[in-house]
DNA sequence: ACTACCTTGGACGTGTCGTCCAGTCGCGAC
DNA sequence: GTCGCGACTGGACGACACGTCCAAGGTAGT
């Protein structure tokens, strides 16, 4: 993630960067387009003309509370895969990790989905998910390979599929509820070749 | 999806109905915000008042054009279900299709997501998806279930995971190419516990 | 006291939205 | 042929949010 872009034009004060936070509500609950302005000043008690003090536009607003979660996540899940294990192991870990974290910061991990497509037109957000959630799960897959835990010929790919089941599984828990994480890595085999060890 | 909303307030004149089909690569271009109502009636050589004159705004020129979009779609993904097969063959056929349509309607679909969030609020475009998408997955795992070609216990969970791994290798095909989706139907297995077939 | 920066209210110009309306056109009815 | 009606359109309009600007008031360091 580019600094110049995520982070605010100037150092922001201690008592803005705690306040501004109460601005990801706001963006949650309306979206990027649909947030005014002079709502996020009302929401943070921070000052129209303030807030154009410290920050270009309310995209760099969103832009920065969303790198913030996605600096949060990328600790959570580097911690996650940093224990031992076997790369399978580890996978499994970060995909709970992963889960988790959706259930910890719903609204915020689904505007960062629902407004990627624009605010990375501003920052590179794709690059900072990249680097938070899937580069781990291409090492616990590399690693899974090399230690004989798992059997992969793609890494790339592989990844992508592993991400998606864990995104979209997460997204489904924001709407509906229930716990049911085991799928992912217990997998759809037939009933003769099962390989049970879940999650 | 409730007609309501995904179609125009009046019939949509046949000359009309052609052109406004030219509106969806302006929104692939720009997104819905950065669209300009003038931008889609100078795209489409459609009047901005005759636009307004049929649609109420941009939103639902969107929402109709990606509804048609999600129609094409759900006819294809039922076709593919509708072959024979197993539920484990007929899964593969669908996840191959879906990535197939994904690589043809490639800035459509990418809209899709990218503007599901605001667009859903007016549209229920995500029924849609799970009508299209989904729910033909939930079948043929229960399909693959009772036929013992696949072992699934929760449905639903399973069901997310298949759509999820897909949309994302189709969305990381868009963005980079290649043809890798072996992945999916294959599973990250043990090296030992192989159970090959795939795609 | 002086200087430099932080902070804020309020006015302003700009762009897009969606509405409105009056006028044109094509067409079937009489 | 002309009347009536709905489709269609150009252009003007008011509303609203954006982002800019500035001047006044604070605060802190020297």
């Amino acid at each position: 993630m580019s600094e110049a872009f995520t982070n605010p034009i100037r150092p922001l004060p201690q008592d803005m960067a705690s306040r501004i936070d109460l601005a990801a509500q706001v963006f949650a609950d309306n979206g990027l387009d649909a947030t005014r302005i002079d709502d996020l000043a009302k929401a943070t008690g921070i000052p129209r003309a303030t807030l154009y003090y410290y920050f270009p536009g309310k995209e760099h607003i969103l832009a920065h509370l969303l790198s913030l979660t996605l600096r949060q996540m990328t600790a959570k899940l580097a911690a996650a895969a940093a224990e031992p294990g076997t790369g399978r192991e580890r996978l499994a870990r970060l995909a709970r990790e992963h889960l988790v974290f959706i259930g910890a910061h719903g609204p915020t991990y689904r505007l960062l989905f629902a407004e990627l497509g624009r605010a990375a037109s501003l920052v590179d957000i794709a690059a900072g998910v990249d680097l938070a959630i899937v580069s781990p799960i291409r090492q616990a897959l590399r690693d899974g390979q090399d230690d004989g835990s798992l059997d992969v010929a793609d890494m790339s790919a592989a990844a992508a599929v592993v991400y998606g089941a864990v995104l979209v599984t997460g997204m489904q828990h924001l709407l509906v509820g229930g716990d049911r994480d085991q799928v992912i890595m217990r997998g759809i085999g037939t009933p003769i070749a099962r390989r049970g060890r879940r999650s």
